[in-house]
DNA sequence: TATTGTTATACTCTATAACTATA
DNA sequence: TATAGTTATAGAGTATAACAATA
């Protein structure tokens, strides 16, 4: 049995780590599925449907996404040399190097929520939060969004 | 200092929870945000530009969200006794119903990832989650959504 | 036939700017 | 003058359906 206690916290802290990602992505013009898809991107290529399936959307509004952040310099695409119908998506030199600021303006940004835990705690915490995960999270190069 | 592993945690666990509220959302016809405003109304009315404040969004993209509940017959709009500038958005009877059986749904949802946990595992964790939400949550009717 | 990706279309969500009504 | 809310507009994000190319 799950008590309502941790589900709203759970939800609650979802809703406010998403507040902080949603305003370090508009700060630099990102929303917030193309600040995943650059992180997706950052230590490998993916195809346009994997990139879809993990992230929970179709294929289409891929192809979207995609084209918005190529048309801004980030994103590079290449035919697939096994699968001439796949399409490879990787990042650039400029859309690796946004990324990592990116990525170092967000743990920035959590810094104050989590400052109120010790050492400890923040590992008690990372642990609890571990089983959470690994109910979507799986091996394999990227797992469809479900849950 | 903050270790990145419970940023990352926290930031994987996020997603996990948008993902899920997202789908529960989208097999009802409401988007994440429309599931914020019913959540926020079940038990108070509010005024337009404190649930713009509050959901991060421009008081004109609330008057979107507003308007469409509405048409749904989810939402209903009074002008305020007090100042007759404002508005009062409040849930209608139907919208007070979906409200209820989503919020099932989304503990439901939400039961197998912390199924992992047993009762003292997620007391523990609703504890340390807490210290995360005060930095935000705070006493009043409604606060803004800042960080 | 099935799969990969794109395009066309339509709707929601979002912000900015301009506006009305009230304070 | 300032605040509450709406409307007009434009762009991003989303899904569905139809399509071309490849398997």
């Amino acid at each position: 049995m799950t008590s309502d206690a941790v589900v709203d916290a759970l939800v609650r802290s979802s809703f406010q780590v998403m507040g902080v990602l949603t305003r370090v992505g508009a700060g630099n013009d990102l929303s917030l599925t193309q600040l995943r898809v650059l992180g997706i991107l950052r230590d490998r290529r993916a195809r346009v449907t994997d990139l879809a399936l993990f992230l929970g959307v179709d294929k289409s509004s891929m192809s979207g996404l995609i084209d918005r952040a190529e048309r801004r310099g980030l994103i590079g695409r290449d035919k697939s040399p096994e699968d001439r119908r796949a399409t490879d998506v990787f990042l650039t030199p400029a859309g690796l190097e946004l990324t990592g600021r990116i990525y170092a303006e967000v743990r920035a940004a959590l810094e104050p929520s989590t400052r109120g835990l010790d050492a400890e705690q923040q590992q008690t915490l990372a642990g609890l939060l571990e089983p959470i995960l690994i109910s979507s999270a799986g091996p394999g190069p990227l797992k469809p969004g479900g849950d």
